[in-house]
DNA sequence: TCAAAAATATGACAATTGTCATTTTGGCAT
DNA sequence: ATGCCAAAATGACAATTGTCATATTTTTGA
């Protein structure tokens, strides 16, 4: 039997759910709670194998309450529901550990077979969600990289310069730069003048892109700039 | 009646997976083929809804299988079937949109729920895969983000705004962001500037990072850019 | 239909940025 | 020390960018 909670705001809601997913048989529902406070102290107690959470909720909401949930509980799988597919809430809950994202919408038995997959370690995600999923993904994957910029000129990057483009990919101007690396402002903006001839780009925007997709932005993390 | 096509290099193996796919009522098998370029001969004739291909094979294989179908046909979904989850090919295969990514070893009714799933736009991922996906996607989120933003801030941007912000991500400048949107490039600049300050951050560059890191760059792919 | 609200535009301004030609500086080999 | 060379700096300049106050236009709703 996998034990289950239920957090969302709405009392109907989630009384009617815990109804429907009881019926299914093999999923029990331990409790409900009206928010993500509530739901900690709940699992104080006892702890489910599956949360479902709403995502939308006054007070702490969905993306909180995944990651306070993971951070104590690290086994506990959470499964976010939600209304509309916002993005900002998709990869925030997926960046915390949610195992599923799924519509309320969803057929009691698309539910039922999420919380059956969590709970065997798996993770189901919505259409429409999953794509964005998808595409992020292969984005921070590489493949459809915005700013191009060919080999051979990344290659000849010597040490200073490669300094300042991480600098400028943390999103530096050229006066914190000067600071950071004990060269004059002028100095910095040759440097840049420089890179952009080299890698064949047009400003530090493009090139702080190029910079963060290709990771360059986070090696050697000598600074935390 | 969802129509699909098998494509592995094992004979037996397919041919029982047609039957008892078959079984499930309501998922067609159009055809089988034994290898990727066999199988794109077969749907130049007649295009599947969703393929279902073995990660393993002579000659191409699934990645490279997936590249193909979903570079000539991106409606199509596709379905890696893997004995053992190797992360080379997990995150190759999602790299070119592969809608799910099952074990050999699941289960008749899993297999038909994810190409359900898969189907109707969602994606499916299987145990222990999804944990690697899972830890990969918040390795990269997390921790190494450069620039931060609160999330209230991020939520409360209109649709015009997110396209500006996809165009700096992507490196414009704002006469061509103008161009593209068909507004004034003083206008680009107020929304800009109004960007800025909602999310906090102090100048493009910093935008451009944001939106990067967040995906905002490669959303809603309605123009290739 | 009219007024309020929103989206879009304008113009002026300072700050930052990118480019370039031209020094100055600091090793360092002979 | 002398000369050489690369790194660093300077200053001038145009272009771009960001900010702000203020129109103008379009949409919306009562």
């Amino acid at each position: 039997m996998i034990q289950t909670v239920i957090v969302d705001d709405q009392e109907m809601f989630r009384e009617s759910l815990k109804i429907l997913i009881q019926s299914s048989g093999d999923i029990n529902v331990l409790g409900c709670a009206s928010g993500v406070t509530e739901a900690l102290q709940m699992m104080e107690a006892e702890q489910p194998d599956v949360v479902l959470m709403d995502m939308r909720m006054p007070g702490k909401d969905g993306v909180e309450g995944t990651r306070l949930i993971k951070s104590r509980w690290p086994e506990i799988k959470v499964i976010v529901l939600t209304t509309f597919d916002d993005d900002e809430y998709v990869f925030g809950a997926l960046k915390y550990g949610a195992s599923g994202y799924i519509l309320k919408g969803s057929s009691i038995g698309e539910l039922a077979s999420a919380i059956r997959i969590a709970y065997g370690g798996g993770a189901l995600i919505n259409p429409g969600i999953a794509t964005k999923v998808i595409s992020q993904f292969s984005a921070m994957a590489k493949g459809n990289e915005v700013i191009h910029v060919d080999e051979a000129s990344a290659a000849d990057l010597n040490d200073n310069e490669r300094k300042i483009i991480k600098a400028v990919g943390h999103g530096m101007s050229n006066r914190e730069i000067s600071g950071k690396l004990y060269l004059s402002e002028g100095t910095v903006r040759n440097y840049i003048s420089n890179i952009l001839l080299k890698l064949g780009l047009r400003d530090r925007t493009q090139l702080a892109i190029w910079a963060v997709q290709n990771g360059m932005a986070m090696q050697d993390s000598d600074w935390n700039g």
